[in-house]
Formats: C-alpha cells, structure tokens, sequence
DNA sequence: AAATAAGTTGAGAGTACGGTCAACTTATTG
DNA sequence: CAATAAGTTGACCGTACTCTCAACTTATTT
C-alpha cells in the first residue's frame, strides 16, 4: 500500500534519503552515538533539515533500520524451512550474530533498543517465527524443555558486548561465545536453572527502559 | 610497606578520602559515567579540589576501586579452597558476578576497563589463581578441554551487560544467564567450537582500548 | 607569631551536543 | 510567469561537561 502522506517535494525526498544512507553508513561504522550534527554535515545538508525530517534521533534510527525487521523476520522463516530443528535454531542465531557483527549501529540497537516504534506486523512475523523455531527444537529434543525466548535475550545482550569489544582485534571471536552458549542450550547439557526465566512482560518493560 | 612520598596535609587527605567515598557511592548507583563536577558538589569541595587531586578520571577510577583486584584475588582463593574443583570454579565465577551486580561502577569497569592501571602483584596473584582454578577443573574432568582463561571473557561482558539490562526489573536475572553459560562450560556438554581462543595478547589489547 | 609551603576556591574558558527559528531559496501549481 | 506552498539554511540559544588558574585560605614549620 502507498503511504497516505502526499509525496515530498523532489529535492526533500533527495535529502531525506541522503541522510538516511549517511547514518546508516556511520551508524554502521561508529555505533549510534554519531552526532546529529555530524550526519547533516557529512550529508551535506544543514543541521536544521536534518531535524525537519527526523524530529528525535529515534525517529532517524528507526527510518535507517526500518528494514531490519523484515531482514530478521526473513532469516527466521528461512531457519523454519531448514529440516533439522536444531540446525534451524543454530543457523538463525548465527545469522543475527553476523548482522550485529557487521554493523555497529544495529549492534547497539538489538542490545540497547533505542526507538520504541509501534510493533508493526512484521515484527509479529518475526516473533511467531522465533516461538515456533524454538517449539520446535524443544519438541525434537535438542533443546532443552526450561529454556524460553526470554532467554535469547541474554544470548543477544552477551554476543552483543562480546562483538562490540573483539571487532578490532578478532571480528569472529563472538562465534566462538555462541558456541559455547549454544552447547549449554543443549538438553543434554541441562542441569536445574537457579532463576525463573524473565516474563514476557519483564523483557518488554526493560526494552521500553533503554539505556 | 608505607608509600615513599611525603603525607598529605590534614585536611587534603580529608578531602581526598571524602572524593573517593563520594565517587564510590555515586559510581555505583550510577556507573562510571556521573560528572566530575557532580562527584566534587556531592563531596562539598570545589572541581579544582578534585582535579588537584585527581587529574584525570581514570585516577579517580583507580583509587575508588583499588582494593577490587585484592578482593577478586581472595575470591579465587577461597574458590580454590574449595573441594570440588567445578563448584570452586561456579563458586568464583558466582561471587565476581554478584560484585558486579552490586555496583554499577564495577559492573562498567570490568566490562569496559577504563584504567590501565600497571599490573600490580595483586594482579598475578589473581591471575595466578584464575589460571589454577580452570586447570583444577579441566583436570578433574568437569570443564571441558578446549576452553581457555580468554574464554571467560565472553562470561563477563556478557553477564556484565545482562546485569545492566535487568538490575531495575530483575536484580539476579544473570545467575540464569551464568546458570547456561556454565552448563555449556561443561565438559559433558562439549561439542567443537568454530574459532581458535583469544590469545592472551589479543586479550590485553582488547582490554587496552578501553571503549 | 611570623614565614612559608600546601591546598582550596569558584568563576570562567573551551568544547560539544541537541534543538529552534526567522529569513531565505526552491519546487510546484494554475 | 507569477503566486504560493514547501523546504532549507545557519546562526544562535541552552545545557552539560572537562579542565584551568590567579587569588585566597589554611596548615605546618621554625
């Protein structure tokens, strides 16, 4: 569907994408922590234009990683596809691993969610994707039956900081950090867990926080 | 041994320890991040009294956490008092987290490493102690072969940034996440792992670049 | 009780950032 | 080709932080 809005005007439509392509180019290299400033000036355009567009900075992430939900929503139905359940589990958290490990920028976001955008339905695709990849490597018994999607959250934050402090010096060291918490998502490697996993609701209230 | 320079006047020295009480205290309700101007109001001396004293933060940094290394060491000691060479390893591991988790200031440091400090010989001490808790317990068949002293660093950054995460909703979501991360540390649980172990001097350069 | 050394003060310089807006320029429309 | 709406500009405001230094105060020494 085409968007309601009435079209930009030619030159603001340019604009608007040249700033959308810059921060997405130093959010990639330098995390999202670029000054906004820096972004209109690198794109050539004034800073007052920038903010015409993208009122918050959040609003500007949002326009820049707009498609990364659906990337993500792709990638897991695509682990769905694959035969061996657990390959599937393994194959998608890879493949989020390597678009955190090859962009900064979305690296800081899966770990810290700045923008608090309405979930849109794609990100409802992705979800019910994530559920059912999850389902169904507990159900084939590879998985281990305490574990919940929660819990990936802490697969996410820790490969998160691991990609963020080795990218310099070894860009492939978080593969090994998975590995190791993949073998203990493992149900042979399961032993009693000390702490009830985070509630849906938890994980949504420290998302809305943040920091 | 006594410290070679010559004591401070009376009332410096006061100064000076209400700086590092004060900064303690804010560090860890706060992070590392809490102005330096804020620091030196709190304390009732004026900022030139504080960089006086503390010319650079990574100084201020330094002397509020100073006794951390000892303690840390003693830590790894007791943890190798222990009987069974896994719960002396899970023992550590579960009482350097817990520090973290107390102190946001020490959760930031250990994740970030902001001081480049010299190594002290508090520092071996605890290295020492480190490298023989995983050798204990590789030895005894509990931890699996391939993982390395390098490797926990996967364990702190990551339960490090869990702990920053969940601190206001969940205060010990991160003995979960440690709980899975040790059950893929597991010897019983191991599988190959796709990338050879940070050296030790990728390691020291990766502390070295702060971030 | 001077004399001297040590330490403190707080205003302010310098920097960087997010954000605003009246004046200006450009595209579109009839 | 006006007329008008749409968009841009960049100087400027406010804020927050690090860091400095000349004038001042306090402790210590003889």
């Amino acid at each position: 569907m085409p968007p309601r809005t009435k079209p930009l005007r030619k030159d603001a439509q340019r604009n608007r994408d040249l700033l959308v392509t810059t921060a997405r180019e130093l959010f990639a290299a330098r995390g999202l922590d670029v000054s906004l400033d820096e972004i209109a000036r690198t794109a050539g355009v004034s800073s007052g234009t920038l903010y015409n567009h993208f009122p918050e900075r959040a609003d500007l992430v949002e326009a820049v990683f707009a498609d990364r939900v659906a990337t993500v929503a792709e990638i897991a139905e695509h682990a769905l596809a694959m035969a061996d359940p657990w390959a599937g589990l393994v194959h998608f958290l890879e493949r989020v691993c390597e678009l955190q490990a090859a962009d900064r920028g979305y690296n800081d976001l899966v770990s810290r969610r700045l923008p608090q955008a309405p979930p849109t339905e794609e990100h409802a695709r992705g979800y019910e994707s994530m559920v059912r990849i999850l389902d169904r490597a507990r159900e084939s018994g590879a998985l281990r039956e305490d574990v919940t999607l929660e819990d990936m959250a802490f697969l996410t934050w820790g490969t998160a900081r691991t990609v963020e402090a080795t990218a310099a010096v070894r860009p492939q060291a978080w593969r090994r950090h998975l590995a190791l918490m993949l073998d203990g998502l493992r149900a042979t490697a399961a032993r009693p867990l000390p702490e009830p996993p985070l509630r849906p609701d938890e994980l949504a209230e420290i998302m809305r926080a943040c920091s």
